[in-house]
RNA sequence: GGUCGUUUAGCUCAGCUGGGAGAGCAUCUGCCUUACAAGCAGGGGGUCAUAGGUUCGAGCCCUAUAACGACCACCA
């Protein structure tokens, strides 16, 4: 079979795919005498679509995939999806609100209805999505968080916190999201610098001469203004500390309290405390035990502590206030301000402290252990800086609020007695109050955070909280956590937490931490400002491979990675350049039968290479693919996929592609059968070895050509399923620095012509002047003469018979003479040995230098002394020989 | 305010535990050489942000500074 026409992945990516599929690929053999391996895909939004980011986490974790399965591990790679309570019910929200309904209007059962709808319709779009991209998941173990073994693993973690009293419910202040309409968790809030004002208003004292000035950014919570504070050292306001003052428009006294959290620096010194709608003025209200005021209604619209305000916008009652604070004089001025403003991290709207009912989780000792998992090297992060962050969250955790007055996620499993107000908590719904036995009972409207459910994705994907569950018993703990660091508090740390809770262990080994894809300008790829890059339509494009290694190629681990078309050129034009040398490989074979029965002589007893079955040239290249193998496996298993991928396309392009290939022409062309034979074997093989050590990166092309050389290989099984190359020991390092040092001149002979402009028509002889290497070179003198445009090779021992004005060019122990004949400008020449005799002075002088520095001779390594002694040794003699 | 990251060729970025600065793209020169013009061969281009320090030796380690970026904190 030969490989024909053009490189074109349409054409084979999808049958790929599909056919990996139908034979199981996929799954774990559940064989014990493998080593299990197991990722857990994060799982993306059930009705969301691919992205950059998508593209680049999924690739990350089926390079490791792959890589395992063919080191013989047993691999399980768990895709699946998230309900993602806040952006799915208000993406239902708004296609009710299209269809002129509301949420309310549907009741909770047929609401669910629709997002279940919502869900079939658009879920299942990304996992489409993900086999373009070519992830090799087990999709009979696809999980989605509301599956019935997820929320039942949900009710067992929330039964389980309650009992131990580590769930809480309570009246706190909370950051609750007047759009969504539910409140929200310190992780998902984000601030966000604003422009404002400042708004300076005076307090009369009462029983006393002046005012208390305070400054805000809301004057219309002053409303709810409860007290003001001062800090208790403040020489300033020391003497009306105790004292009250009359809070304007609502005409009451209010307390002036002293309160450390004060800074004396910040304006006037002195602070309005509102309660009710201020996370530290909260604090310091139920530290002085203050009366809390609430300003705005249910539905975030003014209150009726002022009638003609009632139910007005925010906003708009702020102008009514600050424009009546005015007219009484109370306003001293209005100062520009920048400053921070909560936002949702979701819907991006302000946030409204607001003191509610909720459930919480106590964090204080669940995240000490989890961090110092972290801190005792049981987890460990790649790169290890993005320890501090997930350290820095937890080491200041608060509790987390995980209620959400939402209906698309985890019904919260407890129950209230009408009669007697206890509260049951039980799995399932229980039938009477567990405290009077009544039976009027009914459920908290609440939902939980979409967080805690994902918080057990590394095992209740795999059965628990049934610990006999054969994937649980096998793949638990898994290996890795792949995923980008703005998901570190959310996400890990919460893993972390519940995982070391319920299982006892560190939910994963490692946590491989990526940047984020950023369009070509450094931008955040977003809906709003419209620069994503739809990864599908690259695919289209480019191809999957090509995707695939544009997103690996040159970055690290930890950082950004920009986006830019004309890597995707590069990788096309890589897979093309494979497609293409891969087409040559298969053309010109002798029979598969042939290549196999040398096969089998070309290994000796101690399976090392037998020498005399190969050419110097077969040797280098053979070396040089032994030190990629050793270098890409340590790569990969270091996780520096970037550098792995480019030693792999170094080699291919470079090494096997532009030299080796060249090299193999004669002996390919050749008439003599064994030549061929010996040849193609060497070509099939690094061609067949270098794909496997790609094919983790680009699954479709390797395995497309692949299936194309099996036949002529003994281990002609499918490249995905086959074995990753290994090395034992590396063979021939000599023959492999002549053919470096050959490689050399003959780099030397072509700047020569280059520079002379000589046609490449026009061929020159070769003399070797050489004891050393005579032999090596008389049997590399084909593809010497075809890559040297020589007419003719001659090798002696001495410079007899060598015309006067031959150019030279010497090398390590080789030196070579090239006849003018006319080819070359003289004048030209005799400049280009000047300067290649100083380069070579220059040598020598840093050699001296550093060889006659004391410190360097007396505190170096001796192999770096002796090193530069031999290259100081090399480059006199090449000196003499130039000269 | 705290923590962290980045700063290397015109552009985008690599550079593993310190031992002669790399890639891709762009650019210039020459080639339709029967795998590949989505190509081949060759070239030019860098005070590795700045200033100190450690070291025989620093792009890499330490200190300070600057610019940009991220995260956390949230001061009204």
């Amino acid at each position: 079979m030969k490989l024909e026409g053009k490189y074109n992945p349409k054409e084979f990516e999808e049958k790929l795919y599909q056919e990996w599929e139908e034979k199981g690929y996929f799954k774990p053999s559940m064989d014990k005498s493998k080593e299990p391996y197991c990722i857990m895909m994060p799982p993306p939004n059930v009705t969301g679509k691919l992205h950059m980011g998508h593209a680049l986490d999924d690739t990350i974790q089926d390079v490791l995939i792959r890589f395992k399965r063919m080191q013989g591990y047993d691999c399980l790679w768990v895709p699946g999806s998230d309900h993602s309570a806040i952006s799915t019910e208000m993406k239902v929200v708004q296609k009710l609100k299209e269809e002129g309904k509301s949420k309310q209007d549907l009741g909770r059962e047929k609401f669910l209805e629709e997002a279940w709808k919502w869900t079939d319709k658009y879920g299942g779009i990304i996992q489409n999505q993900q086999k373009k991209l070519g992830c090799s998941c087990d999709w009979e173990r696809n999980r989605f968080t509301l599956d019935e073994g997820m929320s039942d693993a949900v009710l067992e973690q929330f039964v389980s916190l309650y009992n131990k009293g580590l769930i809480y419910k309570g009246k706190r202040m909370v950051n609750y999201c007047p759009s969504c309409k539910t409140s929200i968790s310190d992780a998902e809030v984000e601030y966000k610098e604003e422009a404002s004002h400042l708004w300076h208003i005076r307090y009369k004292i009462v029983d006393g001469e002046g005012y208390v000035e305070v400054a805000t950014t809301r004057p219309e919570t002053m409303l709810g203004d409860t007290a003001v504070a001062v800090h208790p050292s403040d020489e300033r306001y020391k003497n009306i500390i105790g004292k009250k003052c009359i809070l304007p428009i609502m005409n009451k006294e209010i307390p002036i309290i002293a309160d450390e959290f004060v800074e004396k620096e910040f304006g006037t010194g002195c602070v309005k405390i509102t309660p009710a709608h201020d996370m530290n003025d909260y604090q310091a209200g139920l530290r002085h035990n203050l009366e809390i005021i609430e300003v705005f209604d249910g539905n975030n619209k003014m209150g009726d502590l002022v009638p003609e305000l009632k139910g007005m916008d925010l906003l708009e009652a702020r102008k009514i206030i600050v424009k009546k604070l005015e007219e009484i004089g109370a306003l001293v001025r209005t100062e520009d301000y920048v400053h921070n403003v909560a936002k949702c991290e979701r819907c991006k709207n302000t946030l409204e402290p607001k003191i509610s009912m909720q459930w919480f989780v106590n964090m204080k000792d669940l995240a000490k252990r989890a961090a110092d998992s972290v801190r005792e090297g049981k987890t460990k992060f790649i790169p290890k800086r993005y320890e501090k962050q997930y350290f820095n969250w937890l080491d200041n955790i608060q509790d987390w609020c995980i209620s959400r007055q939402l209906w698309w996620g985890h019904r919260i499993p407890a129950y209230y007695c009408e009669d007697c107000m206890a509260i049951t908590v039980n799995k399932t719904n229980p039938e009477k109050c567990e405290k009077c036995g009544s039976t009027h009972i009914r459920q908290d409207e609440d939902t939980l955070d979409t967080w805690f459910s994902s918080a057990l994705w590394p095992f209740s994907t795999i059965g628990w909280p049934n610990k006999e569950n054969e994937d649980y018993k096998r793949f638990y703990p898994t290996n890795v956590l792949v995923t980008g660091f703005d998901i570190i508090t959310f996400w890990v740390s919460r893993m972390m937490t519940q995982g070391l809770e319920f299982t006892d262990i560190e939910p994963f080994k490692d946590v491989l931490i990526h940047g984020i894809i950023r369009d070509s300008q450094g931008r955040k790829m977003s809906k709003t400002l419209g620069n994503g890059v739809d990864p599908l339509e690259v695919i289209e494009k480019y191809g999957a491979d090509s995707l695939r290694f544009s997103v690996l190629s040159g970055t690290t681990m930890g950082n950004d990675i920009k986006y830019m078309p004309e890597k995707l050129e590069q990788a096309s034009n890589f897979a093309n350049k494979i497609w293409n040398a891969a087409k040559f490989v298969t053309m010109n074979l002798p029979s598969n039968q042939e290549i196999k029965e040398f096969d089998k002589k070309v290994y000796n007893k101690e399976n090392k290479h037998n020498e005399e079955m190969l050419e110097l040239e077969d040797k280098w290249i053979i070396n040089k693919l032994q030190k990629l193998i050793i270098e890409v496996t340590r790569n990969i298993e270091s996780y520096d996929l970037g550098i792995a991928i480019d030693n792999i396309y170094s080699f291919i392009r470079d090494e096997f592609c532009d030299w080796y290939i060249e090299m193999a022409k004669t002996r390919l062309y050749s008439e003599e059968t064994e030549k061929k034979v010996q040849v193609s074997y060497v070509l099939i093989n690094i061609l067949a070895k270098s794909l496997k050590l790609l094919h983790p990166f680009m699954p479709f092309i390797t395995s497309e050509i692949y299936n194309v050389l099996s036949e002529y290989i003994e281990d002609n099984t499918e490249i995905m399923i086959s074995k990753w190359p290994e090395v034992k020991e590396i063979e021939f390092n000599e023959e492999s620095n002549i053919v470096e040092n050959l490689k050399e001149i003959i780099v030397e002979i072509r700047n020569i012509r280059a520079k002379m402009n000589v046609h490449p028509s026009k061929k020159t002889e070769l003399i070797f002047v050489t004891t050393k290497y005579a032999d090596e070179i008389k049997k590399a003198q084909e593809f010497i003469m075809k890559l040297g445009f020589g007419e003719k090779v001659t090798i002696q021992s001495d410079k007899s018979g060598i015309p006067e004005n031959a150019i030279s060019i010497i090398k390590d122990g080789i030196e070579l003479y090239l006849p003018q004949n006319g080819l070359v400008d003289l004048e030209e020449e005799a400049k280009r040995k000047e300067e290649e005799i100083q380069k070579i002075e220059f040598e020598i002088q840093r050699a001296e230098k550093m060889l006659s520095n004391p410190g360097f001779i007396n505190k170096a390594p001796k192999e770096k002394v002796e090193e530069e002694k031999a290259k100081l040794e090399k480059y006199k003699e090449m000196l003499a020989k130039l000269k």
